[in-house]
DNA sequence: TATAAAAGAATGAACGTTCATTCTTACTGG
DNA sequence: CCAGTAAGAATGAACGTTCATTCTTTTATA
């Protein structure tokens, strides 16, 4: 009985429990019940826990940079760039919550932050980042301050992050001016 | 055999193995070899693992308190005492790296959700928060963005964590100007 | 010797994973 | 069109391990 979704099934059932209550509130018989399937059947989808965990990290970063990518004009001024990507990021998050809460979690993880180790240590000089690009460009162009990259993500993400965790929890509440003047916060931090 | 640090030993046991590997990487059996204890032993000082991970909180929160009000000029200008608390805060960290990786555990982890829950919906009128009174008299005296208090705290320390984490990481290096330049880069995004 | 403290072996619950078995589907020759 | 059979997908009980906590024994102190 291989019904197609058997897979998106488990992946959308581990989701759920890991944004919600960690990877270790998520047993794997849980994800099994939750998915409707038994508990050995996963492991014929997934060699183990860690490779679920990491193919879900990578669909939904694929499934963000599709989104925040649509519309974005390469050409168009530093300051404009931002404010579409960081913008369409908190839209994005702000419409699946539960893949915020997954990425927040597999931030905090040990494979998150090897993930990212590999990212910044590792020097990809080739792949192409659409937000180192922006950064680089407005260093040049001197319209944004005379930082380190990675200090320069930290100041934009980390407000954006921040913020996008306190709505999520409930603690506030973001009407369509509250995002324009977030994101325009996560300007003033890096813009020189 | 009652030595009077034994309790001490227990708790640093627990902060650097919390810190390093999450509460899940930190058996108690571990936490208990590590202090030079028998495990049954962590039960004559703390009930239950909870109550031992908590208490360590509230001891690493009055220690950075303490660190950080000293020298805080109450009546100098709001930027002043931002960048004075701020400044505390990061060389602080930067100081006890342990203490910060245990409070970034401790945040993503349910306890730390519920308590920040209690802070801000609980509405502690009566409780006096630094922080607070800063960010309410700015807004007062019209010099930081007419923003939701909220808001305001992630806006200023969602950069400075960001920043910090990286740093402990070992992503970026920190010398005296990059610091003084990250904590002006949270002040740009809180300032009017 | 009596009492409190410390130790670490014992306990039972919970976990990820495996595997012998069952069930479903696809294919075959008549 | 229909048995009959092979292939492989799905299952869930069972396993070995790990964990927090408890219990019994040993040790130190008074």
């Amino acid at each position: 009985m291989t019904t197609p979704n058997k897979r998106d099934d488990i992946v959308r059932s581990a989701m759920e429990l890991i944004a919600e209550h960690g990877f270790h509130g998520a047993p794997m018989a849980m994800v099994a019940e939750r998915a409707g399937v038994g508990a050995g059947t996963i492991y014929r989808y997934f060699e183990n826990k860690e490779i679920l965990i990491i193919e879900m990290y990578q669909e939904i970063e694929a499934k963000m940079y599709a989104l925040i990518l649509d519309g974005y004009a390469n050409e168009a001024p530093i300051r404009a760039r931002f404010i579409h990507l960081w913008t369409a990021l908190l839209r994005y998050f702000i419409q699946f919550p539960l893949d915020f809460r997954y990425l927040e979690q597999f931030r905090n993880s040990p494979y998150g932050v090897a993930c990212r180790r590999d990212k910044i240590l590792g020097n990809k000089v080739g792949e192409y980042n659409v937000f180192r690009e922006l950064f680089e460009q407005g260093a040049a162009q001197q319209v944004v301050k005379d930082l380190p990259l990675v200090i320069l993500f930290s100041l934009s993400f980390g407000p954006l992050l921040a913020v996008t965790r306190d709505y999520i929890l409930g603690f506030v509440e973001l009407d369509e001016t509250m995002i324009k003047r977030t994101i325009e916060a996560c300007w003033d931090a890096v813009k020189r």
